[in-house]
DNA sequence: TCCATGGTTCGGTCTGTCTCGAAGCATGGC
DNA sequence: GCCATGCTTCGAGACAGACCGAACCATGGA
């Protein structure tokens, strides 16, 4: 009847406020079984289940079997940021699951978004790297320059991960607290393994916030801020 | 229970398919009444109007009164980019409502976004903008030039209208057919105004095509390709 | 004043789907 | 071979909400 493309399919199912739960529990990166996902959901384990297929049958998620174990995990990059922007959507309109709590402010400051940093401290990255001119943008793209080659390998970050495989290098992604583009693709995937590496940060428990040990947020603002 | 935005019910709103035809109708940028979308959307006026209160009160929608009738029309540029989103992620897995046929050929190539051009010459517009240096990215924003100014005050485009109110001259969006960056904002929706008004383009009835003349789609070829 | 038109509100039906208990498979350890 | 664990499938129940008919309100024209 209509033209385009289908997107009341995909919008109702994140529209499932425990299929919501889950793909937000999964947002953090982290692969996650059934059981996990129930748990996070607050439902039991076979609603869990038809959910997960439900969301694996239009590509939401993606899953691999070990062992007894059925681990889940966001289907690509793309669901990533679509949730973000649904995300930065319903928190410009107020609509907050809790009031606003310190979970929240942390949340701002600093988190995980798929694989990479976002919020405050993500968008201080992106920004003081192009500052820096270790990026640049060229056309819709950004790119990795040979200064910031040379200074993100001086932090162990070795060049041939960011090159190899055709995903970007670095890639923008809209900021749900920030409105603002903040550093995804290879190179923002990897920031963030050296932050943990070096134990500047670390991740929270069963949740998206990555918090800087005092020593560790000195120095990373001193480095992009 | 769980922290961050509420994006269950913002997604529940879109997925239903009464819904989401009437705000892919709205994507046109026109707005309509409410009979005019329980039409587009194959439901009972009552219906409509049920479904339209629900989107008003997170604000998907805005409402103007105007004698018997009530207008509806989109919230705002956000709520057009979260659906131009949805419908790429929906086009890249393949949940079109229709077998491709050539009003999808038709959508690709040129359409409308809210207010501005999308589609492939959507973005040869914004592409060739910058290529002749009628624009330039300064950090996330994008900025009219000195240069692309007078060029396009030279096509009838007033530089009053550009400046004044602080909706950022251009802004990026992205395209669900093409995976690219298009114009949009204040300059976006006034080029394609004057695409109508120099009647080298047309809206098709009760769709988001837009479909060119023949010397139109040459002179715009010629101007940005 | 009366009527036609556009829209809202109310009440009731009905379908869809979310949910969980129970049973059934698969895997791995003993 | 037996049992524990992790997960899926099946079936039934319960709730939500989409839908429309009918009645009601508002506006504008005759």
């Amino acid at each position: 009847m209509k033209e385009g493309p289908d997107i009341a399919l995909v919008a109702s199912l994140i529209g499932d406020p425990a299929r919501a739960n889950i793909l937000t529990a999964l947002m953090s990166g982290k692969a996650l079984t059934v059981s996990e996902l129930a748990g996070e959901a607050g439902i039991t384990l076979q609603t869990a289940s038809s959910h997960l297929k439900k969301l694996d049958d239009v590509q939401l998620v993606q899953q691999r079997k070990q062992g007894r174990h059925r681990y889940f995990a966001l289907a690509g990059e793309d669901i990533a940021e679509l949730l973000e922007t649904l995300m930065g959507f319903a928190a410009r309109r107020g609509l907050l699951r809790t009031r606003t709590g310190p979970g929240n402010e942390d949340l701002r400051k600093a988190r995980i978004c798929y694989d990479h940093l976002a919020g405050e401290l993500g968008v201080m990255l992106f920004d003081g790297s192009k500052a820096r001119g270790y990026i640049c943008e060229t056309g819709d793209e950004v790119e990795l320059t040979s200064k910031g080659s040379s200074f993100f390998a001086g932090l162990g970050i070795d060049g041939e991960r960011l090159s190899a495989p055709r995903r970007p290098v670095c890639k923008c992604c809209l900021d749900w607290s920030e409105r603002r583009m903040h550093m995804a693709g290879q190179l923002g995937a990897a920031v963030l393994d050296h932050l943990f590496h070096c134990r500047w940060a670390s991740r929270e428990e069963n949740s998206r916030v990555i918090s800087f040990t005092q020593a560790g947020e000195r120095n990373f603002r001193g480095m992009f801020g």
